[in-house]
DNA sequence: GCCGTTTTCGGCCCGACTGTTTTCAGTCG
């Protein structure tokens, strides 16, 4: 059941969007901006907070804590609602136009009337921009052609294509003879689900011929805007890129500002203002002198800031800060403290490569311990038997310790187990009896997404209390961007996860992401235990690991809250779950 | 409207690029 947080961020976020277009108080929008993110990235419902605790919430203070109360109370805020009445919701909308802002959307709905992106396009084909103030022949191309982009949703794109996209752009760069250096930054190093353009940052003392050479890629279909330091362009992949490129001696400060997000880089601008510095892309610089102090590592623009050095996928303004301040940053999980992979298909079911080849391709990865998870006979499409998972149990026994692991003493220990459905009412495939001859049981939910909260809460607490399943396969089912996560009490599933020893699953297939970073944040304070697997259906599936890792990362989780990091031993007992 | 190692008022991140401007506003990230 869906909190009330994400429903009053976007209030608090279209009432500072409704400020910026009226022209109020630029700090005043800035605030209820800031306070609508920190209401989203909340762990307690805002519903259940009184005024007091919701003024424990950054950024919230008495004002914006009462228009909480009278939302959570009567459904709605009066002064938003005023601001409504002035301001028709078109007019909002119009600010989704990239190049046009705040300001233009007001002077074309109050010079003209125009609020909606419809009017606005008729309005420019009847040249009744041209009289306004501010507004040339260059804006209403822009605004034509932003509308054109607007309409065509473009939107934002799964991680691993930006990943494919951003690792061409930088090789292609990196091989040129001016430069120096060259990485992705942006949302794209922070691991963010989905990428809305990609950020690559380059170091030369010559930036010309880097820029000609990036706007002459195969794969760039425009070229937005163009300069000696910046160049942004649009691609067939559905992605904008942007450029910059600076002198080789300012790479770290520019690394550490071109990474982001946002609201972590202000964090980072008000703590050196406070120390009399000033951070830009350029480095760390000394107010009063003007001299540059720090720039080439990232490092040492966080150490100068009295600050130890945040891993980009924290990057968030989560309390990240004040974490590195107090020294209890997370160490972080990492790709390479883990040990195994807990759930995965062959072509006994719905996988494409045969056991042999799957287990062959774990080895490579030099895994300690590999889990086979087909699907149970309550996906009939998948034609199981008791036979046939019998039969697949004596061949992953066979094959058990016989593989070479590279870089690890012993084989390569196969777990047999299975991806058990969560039925409507909770059940799954397969008795106790039964259950007791795996080793590990994922459990999933694959239909049945809308029934009510309360059922689909039931329903998953009643997976986690089966003796026989250790982990919540994809918790929220969700699609990205296809489709939503199922509308569950997901704090009574982390208590109860907690509480039965059951793991709930990262699921690392750039699709899914699920749990996602947010609710990873939430879970992990009721002591819940988290696996990240690659729900592998094919061999290259398994590399999709690291996306697993940085959103297992983005949701602060360390080695220890990972059972796929612990040595075989230790995760066997997790996996008795209690029983006899 | 929020906030505080400049604390109850006076601040609030910084720079690139574009277009319409004769010196700068708007937008974006």
């Amino acid at each position: 059941m869906a909190r009330s947080n994400d429903e009053v961020a976007a209030l608090l976020q279209e009432y500072a969007d409704l400020i910026s277009i009226t022209g109020g108080d630029a700090f005043r929008a800035r605030v209820y901006e800031k306070a609508a993110r920190a209401v989203g990235g909340h762990h307690a419902d805002v519903a259940g907070l009184d005024l007091k605790g919701l003024q424990q919430i950054p950024n919230v203070g008495k004002s914006i804590a009462l228009k909480v109360r009278e939302y959570v109370d009567h459904g709605s805020v009066t002064a938003l609602e005023e601001l409504r009445a002035k301001i028709p919701a078109g007019v909002r909308r119009l600010t989704a136009i990239p190049t046009l802002g705040p300001k233009k959307a007001m002077a074309v709905y109050q010079e003209l009337g125009i609020s909606s992106v419809d009017e606005l396009a008729d309005a420019i084909h009847r040249e009744r921009l041209r009289d306004l103030k501010g507004f040339g022949p260059r804006t209403e191309e822009n605004i034509l052609h932003g509308i054109e982009l607007l309409r065509s949703a473009g939107g934002r794109v799964r991680l691993d294509v930006a990943m494919g996209l951003a690792d061409d752009i930088v090789a292609a760069l990196s091989a040129l003879d001016g430069c120096l250096r060259c990485a992705h930054a942006g949302s794209l190093r922070r691991y963010r689900e989905t990428i809305g353009d990609i950020d690559v940052l380059a170091a030369s003392t010559a930036p010309a011929p880097i820029m000609r050479a990036f706007t002459a890629l195969p794969y760039v279909t425009e070229v937005i805007g163009t300069g000696e330091k910046k160049t942004s362009v649009r691609t067939d992949r559905g992605l904008d890129v942007d450029l910059r490129v600076v002198p080789p001696d300012s790479w770290g400060a520019a690394l550490q500002y071109f990474t982001g997000s946002k609201a972590h880089n202000i964090r980072t601008r008000e703590r050196a203002v406070h120390q009399g510095l000033k951070l830009s892309e350029y480095g760390l610089f000394d107010v009063e002198t003007g001299e540059r102090i720090v720039s080439e590592t990232e490092e040492e623009v966080y150490a100068r800031l009295g600050l130890p050095w945040i891993p980009p996928t924290l990057r968030e303004d989560r309390g990240e800060i004040e974490a590195g301040l107090r020294g209890e940053l997370p160490d972080l999980v990492a790709e390479a403290d883990l040990r195994g992979d807990l759930h995965s298909h062959t072509d006994l079911t719905d996988g494409l490569a045969p056991l042999q080849e799957m287990a062959e391709a774990a080895a490579a990865r030099g895994y300690a311990y590999y889990a086979i998870t087909d699907h149970g006979p309550d996906m009939a499409m998948q034609r199981m038997t008791d036979e046939r998972m019998l039969a697949q149990r004596e061949r992953v026994r066979a094959l058990d310790g016989t593989l070479t692991t590279s870089g690890r003493r012993g084989g390569l220990r196969l777990l047999h187990g299975a991806e058990l459905n969560i039925g409507p009412d909770g059940e799954v495939d397969w008795p106790a009896e039964f259950l007791a001859g795996f080793d590990l049981c994922v459990a999933s939910v694959h239909s049945h997404f809308h029934q009510d909260p309360d059922a689909l809460t039931r329903r998953l607490v009643r997976a986690c209390e089966n003796p026989y399943v250790n982990v919540i396969g994809h918790p929220t089912t969700r699609l990205i961007g296809r489709r939503p996560g199922i509308d569950a009490d997901l704090d009574a599933v982390f208590a109860a996860c907690a509480r039965t020893g059951t793991a709930l699953e990262i699921n690392a297939h750039p699709d899914r992401l699920d749990l996602r970073d947010e609710d990873i944040l939430r879970a992990r304070r009721y002591g819940v235990r988290f696996a990240v697997d690659s729900d592998a259906h094919a061999v290259p599936h398994l590399d999709n690991m690291r996306y697993g890792i940085g959103t297992a990362q983005r949701g602060w989780l360390t080695a220890d809250d990972v059972i796929n990091t612990w040595p075989e031993r230790r995760l066997r007992a997790f996996l008795r779950k209690g029983r006899p």
